[in-house]
DNA sequence: AAAATAATAGTAATAGTTACTGTTATTTTA
DNA sequence: TAAAATAACAGTAACTATTACTATTATTTT
């Protein structure tokens, strides 16, 4: 990964990313770089989104919701969609690999792993209904 | 679910989609229609499988390739997605909503559902690395 | 058969993202 | 450390998947 100089917005980028557990789009990451760099461009965010994906430094969580959202912990780890405010939370629980075992018995190809993502609501909009 | 008509496109279109394991996309579908319908409208498509979703006939499989794919099949069952050729395919295995339980085990949300998706390399794309 | 209305084809618009271009910042080299 | 090389930038245009709009057509109701 050589021919890569560095930039005061990647780091800016990078920083924002590994100072929240929000799970922000690119729109997002935009909006709060905004305040340091006024003039960034929206296209420096997804390049340098993307190139810290490339290097291992962030992941992309597609929870389904038409957007990609952006995750500075790369460790193994399980997320959870508020289907009522969109909310991308992160669930502390075992690692479930052995559902790679199951699936892979009765199929022919060869399984590497599996991403998956629940589905319901989150506490603060739970507290919300019941008031 | 009143107001809605009869009409030969969406006939059509809920026909080749009950006929394929596929999991095509809008696109597919449309290419796949215009072979009784050629000047079936994309709109119209799109328009129809959400409706065959809305109305239990369908539901849509969002596997992270930035399309849609849909799936006649409603069913609970899982997809394994071919990080060579991206093509979808069902897996025969048991239910593992136990996983829901161990998510929510240590989290103050509700949690009503998850989707998990396998991927890896499918039968037909391992067979033409081997050669 | 006529009136009502849902669905259509065709087109325009939208959202999220990527590509292009001339300029600027960073790095390398001498 | 100045000049040359080049990666990254801002700004804009383009692209892809999808939805919305509109006048016309098909289906259903009366």
């Amino acid at each position: 990964m050589a021919n890569v100089k560095f930039s005061r917005q990647r780091e800016a980028i990078r920083e924002y990313l590994a100072s929240t557990k929000s799970h922000p789009t690119a729109d997002m990451v935009y909006n709060q770089i905004q305040s340091i760099y006024p003039n960034i461009s929206l296209g420096t965010v997804y390049r340098n989104l993307n190139l810290l994906v490339e290097q291992g430094d962030a992941i992309k969580v597609s929870c389904g919701d038409g957007m990609e959202h952006f995750d500075s912990d790369t460790s193994e780890h399980y997320h959870f969609i508020c289907k009522n405010c969109g909310d991308v939370i992160d669930l502390d629980m075992e690692c479930i690999n052995h559902i790679n075992t199951i699936a892979g018995s009765a199929f022919d190809g060869k399984i590497d792993g599996s991403i998956t993502y629940f589905y319901g609501i989150c506490p603060s909009c739970l507290a919300e209904t019941k008031e």
